[in-house]
DNA sequence: CTTGAAAGATGAACTGG
DNA sequence: CCAGTTCATCTTTCAAG
């Protein structure tokens, strides 16, 4: 963040080499800083010094391995959306929401329902005791849809 | 992969100490050995060993930096279902719709619609842009739900 | 599991806009 | 003063024993 003569705040804009090193770093969350020199033709240190100032300002908020689903127990997925059953109830979900196992996202949304959850269960049973505890947990009804197939996942995406 | 003497196969197994692994690279990414050698308590060639074996079984697929859209100019967030216009089409849509920019991931699935899109753009008339080349490019009508707030994303799950 | 060599990351001192 | 470079040192990775 950057704060003007005028008082306003604004992200600093990413500049050529940023944007590069933030591509490279969702490609491969992994890559050395020789290999990201290579790519951006600055020094190692000059990368360095950039990545952490990436690290530091919240544009990489953080680096994940990522993981097969099925070949870690978890082949069932889908995505949840919930409606509160009161709506003048606390709406508190997220909150309540936030250390159920199994759920892996969850997003308010506009639409048909107030969130929309990404979840990920052993089994159709599992599935089953999930909602069961997501609709006592949180107040809400659910409806569910299943994932049949994942094409594509975490696909890097530039502005 | 093993193969049985029945001549079935199966997925080896996950022991604890590779679910604290695959746990501990979820969490961070770039967790060195020696982290995890402290975490699991075997020697750093081990847990090597181990995470070569993880990354060749596919159990972990790779590593990714994770970046926040908005900081990349990509506030805009949305689901969007989609349904071919001709059922007796063929039906490629992932194929299609693969390199185009701003579709992050690609599912199909079990409802209304036959897949289901999460997509970044800059602004609600790139939105618009977007929607269009996808039901032109892929002979669909859409369904969009935009995500107002992003709660928790990819967190980890373990079975 | 231990060990030594290669690769990578880090920090200090230095240079130019 | 800020961003980048080079160089020396320390850590991590990797393969051999």
């Amino acid at each position: 963040m950057v704060v003007e003569h005028d008082g306003t705040e604004r992200r600093a804009a990413l500049d050529d080499v940023d944007r590069a090193l933030v591509q490279a770093l969702r490609e491969d969350g992994r890559a050395t800083l020789a290999t990201l020199a290579g790519v951006t033709g600055l020094s190692q240190s000059a990368v360095q010094a950039r990545v952490r100032k990436l690290e530091a300002r919240g544009v990489i908020a953080g680096y994940r391995a990522v993981v097969d689903p099925e070949a870690v127990g978890l082949p069932i997925t889908a995505f949840v959306e919930i409606t509160p059953l009161d709506q003048s109830q606390a709406d508190d979900a997220p909150d309540r929401l936030r250390d159920v196992p199994g759920i892996e996202a969850c997003y308010s949304v506009a639409g048909d329902a107030n969130y929309l959850l990404l979840v990920r269960v052993p089994s159709p049973s599992a599935l089953e005791d999930l909602l069961g505890l997501i609709r006592r947990e949180a107040s809400v009804s659910t409806r569910s849809t299943i994932v049949l197939r994942t094409y594509f996942d975490g696909r890097p995406v530039s502005p």
